[in-house]
DNA sequence: CGGCCAATCACCCTATTGGGGGGATTTTGA
DNA sequence: TCAAAATCCCCCCAATAGGGTGATTGGCCG
């Protein structure tokens, strides 16, 4: 038989936490080797529990758990951390798999789910609830109704890498003076007049 | 009772196609309406079929998965694309949710999930297998060996946000000279000359 | 304690760039 | 056939980028 999987939970809330603590204790091949109610005192014995998987909440008291995130895997390195949380925001989302999360569970999670998503995690899966996974998914995705042109649109991008108006008719086999006139367009219709302004409507209504 | 959920099938291998359609088809609540061997074949007729969900293979003769998202978005702008191949590069899976694509499963994917992942993307979900859900989490993570400082981390970031050293020196409350140290530095770290190279470099290395 | 690196600022130089004007022509798609 | 897209052309000039060669102040580590 495998090894079992030492687990780590993080929450603030003690019913909950106790809750999983057991419920993931029956399952075979996984142990519960401790629980903390905050990343501040977790962050004092941790290293001696030695978890594969650490469950861990956002909301939490002191430091919350994005913050605890790259302060774990420095600790762990090889630890895998999974978020377990009701936050759903996008910025909350980003910022933790940014941060080195490996996956991220909202608590309406069915039991069953959670203890499947730490084999997974372990196993080297990115664990998501379909809710989360959809805002990832729409995060790849670009705006349809884009006011720019298929080539306007080709030439935002190379702007946003950072070439220079030269540099883009060389890659394009155009002359330069068409890429001045695209960017004019550009700027007129994104009502901006100069390349980071652009960069940024484009980012923020997602045109590349 | 809710209403079914029509299906349309695109994969070019008899038997799985067959399979899949008997398999759906039999559970309550899913129509598999039609099914073709390739998205040419589909193109003509697939209107009509009025589906709900696509299965998509990427693999197919003639136009590829890929290539098809965009175009059967254009056809049916409500219908969700969930893609069902045995590729799993990391250029197919961003290719095809960037280019519209609800979820992303691989063929070793039990029969029950798949069923289970039609009603979750038609309830807004975006269904993943494990393995493709964790190539996109690693996506948002950054390197953690960079070479550049958290300052320089931060200037590059302004960089490829297109502004210029003054604005950085503005926004960051740094003098010019500043600055163009940073970048002097950055770009030595990185065995670069020019802002564009910095930026393709730290894409590629994923220091931003 | 000495050395290293990060972060800060300074001044030299010049070619290139970027953005604001004003156009025109051809190709393409609905 | 008609509008949008894509192409190219000229004017202007301030701002920018990149190269060179420095200095100074901290903090951290062995």
């Amino acid at each position: 038989m495998g090894k079992e999987i030492r687990i780590v939970v993080i929450e603030d809330d003690q019913i909950i936490r106790e809750g999983y603590s057991i419920l993931i204790g029956q399952t075979e091949g996984y142990t519960v080797v401790n629980a903390y109610d905050s990343f501040d005192n977790a962050a004092k014995s941790i290293c001696e529990d030695n978890p594969d998987v650490i469950l861990l909440d956002i909301e939490l008291p002191g430091t919350n758990g994005i913050e605890a995130i790259p302060r774990l895997k420095r600790m762990l390195p090889h630890a895998y951390i999974l978020i377990l949380t009701v936050y759903e925001s996008e910025k909350n989302i980003f910022e933790a798999l940014a941060n080195g999360a490996s996956g991220y569970l909202t608590k309406n999670t069915p039991a069953a789910r959670i203890v499947d998503s730490i084999r997974e995690v372990k196993d080297g899966g990115g664990p998501m609830s379909v809710n989360i996974a959809r805002m990832v998914i729409k995060s790849f995705q670009r705006n349809q109704e884009s006011p720019l042109s298929k080539r306007e649109t080709q030439i935002l991008e190379q702007i946003a890498d950072g070439k220079s108006r030269s540099q883009i008719a060389r890659d394009l086999f155009i002359d330069l003076e068409t890429v001045r006139s695209h960017i004019k367009n550009i700027y007129l219709k994104l009502d901006v007049n100069s390349r980071a302004d652009a960069i940024k409507a484009a980012k923020d209504n997602r045109l590349i």
